[in-house]
Order: structure tokens, then C-alpha cells, then sequence
DNA sequence: GCAAAAGTGTTCTTTCTACACCCATGC
DNA sequence: GCATGGGTGTAGAAAGAACACTTTTGC
């Protein structure tokens, strides 16, 4: 068995949450070396015989609190000059459940504004965020960030958030609904206006409806 | 700093290829246990200072001499229990070339019936493939199974052998052609029946074509 | 001349896109 | 009664699917 001996593993986790109708990731600090504030991705070492997801889920306890969250592993890095490798997952965190401990230092920013990042954390949030927008693209990943019930408004917004682009009211609910991943419930919500029918995610529903293919 | 002190770092390739028109992958013996012959995919330990890219590199050398591949990280995998993590590529080995060099005991298999494989990775082996069939369908990455320069046929043979299913002539070369990511050279392959123009991959073209989406 | 593979267009159906007005409620 | 967000349908354009015959070569 070659080398490999003292290799330093950590997980770290994006955490992505809808905040001030805007998608944003949380974030703590790294120092401040020369007056700059440094930030970086929030992570953990791997304990001893601990697994990867578990070592996220551990994350995410200890970050904002919160058990159960959509999580999908990455990418993992390998930094060969300092004998590191990092297994690196998102996570989906519905609007509300997200306290950001205050003990952990942690802050809350806007993923089209991170402050500066250390090592290449920037690159892989901007990584992060290309997967996501494209897997919210052809699965129905969206309603994680959102709480049990929303209405259609509420969804179409997190989607026109997460992809930076205007969509057409009419035309996403009638793909939405064909697509048969969320079901009306009974409720309604009140407001100002008229009052919006409540619809939740079909747990039933296949995760990954697929896309039209490019090369058939 | 928790832990992680003798962790084993190895990384594990599969490799794909085109042989005998079937897509085969290449695995080798994990030993004879009782009887029955047990198989594994291939791989290294991670070498003190090489990065993760590199020691995939150095699998394609060891097992088929091939240096140059498309390779693409697939996942990464922890064995809490055996304080061991892999980080699995895979790669698309171009028609031709691959050896499969004799002085290790490696063997190509149809992944249609692959033979028992280790721990899980009968379980990695469906998710590349997975994978890997849905990338061919939404960006160009089938040309990376065939040599420099191919005709429309063959390129057509090749989506098919993966995806698993026939597709129509006609509308396979409109298509192909409309996404604008192979142009025809000035040469023809000869053989039984008339001759085919030959094609080749424009290396400017975008990687990644953009599917049409799911929920716009 | 015939076997074998290459090459080529059209029609019909489905899906996409763009677009404007009435509805239910709180104040 | 009016401001506010909720909810609904259609027509033209684009893309997809299904389909059969002619062409070029080697033997």
C-alpha cells in the first residue's frame, strides 16, 4: 500500500436557501488575514468511522440546526499539496428553517455577491450553482426550498429566482401541472388579493422526470 | 482535528470502451474465494502528492496503456467501516485503443453481464452506466467512443449500442448535424456496399448543448 | 446485375411560445 | 369600489416522429 497514510478528509456543505426573494448561501468566516474578512464554505472532518452523508448531516446540525434537508453530493476535491481531500455536497434548506446558529459565526449571503472566498471555494459555489440550476431544470428539485405547502406563485418564483429569468404564468403552471409532480390540497392562503390555492409536492412522484433528448 | 488519521484513499476507473458492438467495461480479478471468481474495477491507491486526477490517470496507464481519455469524476464513495474512501471515475476509451495489457489479468465484459463483482461495485457499475446514457443524450460525448474520424453510421451505431434502442436514420443525421458539433472531412471509408463519407468531432463545438428544458 | 450499405424529403402530430383579460378577496 | 395578486385559453411557430426509395460501390 503506497502512501495515503496522514490524508486530512473533510466534508463541506453548500447551503443554499431562499432568503429576501433571493437565493442565497451561508457562509463563516476564514480570518482575517490582512484586514480583509475572509469566508469560507462551511465543513466538517470526517470522524473515525464516519460515513460522508453522515459527516453533511452532522453539518448541517451543527450550521443552521436542521435535521433533514435535500442533499446531493458535488464534487470531490483533491488538493494535493496539503495532503486534503474534500467531498463536497449541497443542501436544500426550506424558507423558515434556517436559524444560522448564532454561536457559529456564520452570515447569510446572496449567491450572486459571496464576499471573498478562500482557496477555490469561490469556483465551487459557482459550481454548485450551475448544477443546481440545471438539475432544477429537469427534476423537480425546486419544492425543497420551499415549506410543505406553496402556492403556484410562490413556486414560480423560486424557480424565476434560482435561474435568473422571467417565466410565463400561464405557461409554467400548465408544464408544472402536467407533469404531475405536485397535487392540490384544500387549503387556501389569504392575503392581499385574492386567496391562492395551497399545492404540495407528490412524495409518490418520480424524482427525475426526464428531459426531452438532445440526440435521439 | 477529529480523526481521519489512517484513512485509505483509492480511486477507481471504470472504463468504458466499444468492442465487438457492445459496450464492454473492463474489470480485474479480486481473487477466487470459494470457487466462483470474483471481479472488481479497477484502481490505485492515491500516491502522497498526487492529485485525484493524476492516480485516475495513472489506472488508464496501468490497465490499457492509454494515455489521453475522456474522464469524468462519478462519485465518491466512503467504507466507514473500512475507514476507506474511493473517488470513482469513469472513461471513454475510443474504439482500437485498448489493449488490455497482458501482464495484468484485466478482461473486457459486456456491461450487460458483467460477472460478480466485490463489495458494491456491481451497484457503481449501473450508476455509470446510468450516467453515462444520460450525458450521451444531452451532450456529444458518444464521439469520445470512436476513433478521430467516423462515419454518420457508425456514430449512429454507437448511440444506439448505449442507449439501448434503435434510432431512425434520417432523423438521427438532421439532427446530429442541425446540433452542429461534427463536420465531414474530405476523406471516405470504403468496404462492402457503398462508400461513407467520414466525419470528425469539431473540436470548437460547445460541450455541453443545452436539452430543452423540463419546467420553464 | 446484384448484394450491401449510404444517402436523402415530406407529412402529420405534438409541443412550445407569446399574449390579455376576468376573478376573488381585504381594505 | 378599488387595489392586489390569482387564475384561465388560444393561435401561430417550431420541433418531433414516422415513413420508402434511389445511389454508389465491390464482387
Amino acid at each position: 500500500m503506497i502512501g495515503a497514510g496522514d490524508i486530512q478528509l473533510e466534508v463541506r456543505v453548500i447551503l443554499f436557501s431562499l432568503r429576501d426573494r433571493q437565493l442565497q448561501v451561508l457562509l463563516v468566516p476564514a480570518g482575517e488575514p490582512q484586514g480583509t474578512s475572509l469566508w469560507q464554505l462551511p465543513g466538517n472532518q470526517v470522524a473515525q468511522f464516519r460515513s460522508l452523508e453522515e459527516t453533511a448531516g452532522v453539518c448541517l446540525i451543527k450550521y443552521i440546526g436542521c435535521r433533514e434537508a435535500y442533499l446531493e453530493q458535488l464534487y470531490t476535491y483533491g488538493y494535493a499539496e496539503k495532503q486534503l481531500v474534500s467531498v463536497v455536497y449541497y443542501a436544500l434548506i426550506p424558507e423558515g428553517e434556517h436559524s444560522a446558529k448564532k454561536d457559529i459565526l456564520s452570515q447569510w449571503f446572496p449567491v450572486e455577491m459571496p464576499p471573498i472566498l478562500v482557496s477555490n471555494h469561490a469556483e465551487i459555489l459557482q459550481y454548485a450553482l450551475r448544477r443546481l440550476r440545471y438539475k432544477l431544470e429537469y427534476t423537480a428539485v425546486g419544492f425543497e426550498l420551499l415549506p410543505d405547502q406553496f402556492t403556484l406563485s410562490e413556486l414560480q418564483n423560486t424557480y424565476e429566482i434560482i435561474l435568473g429569468e422571467k417565466l410565463d404564468k400561464r405557461n409554467f403552471r400548465r408544464r408544472i401541472l402536467r407533469a404531475d409532480v405536485i397535487e392540490p390540497t384544500p387549503h387556501q392562503r389569504g392575503g392581499e388579493g385574492r386567496p391562492a390555492r395551497l399545492f404540495r409536492y407528490r412524495p409518490d412522484a418520480v424524482a427525475e422526470v426526464k428531459a426531452r433528448r438532445l440526440f435521439p
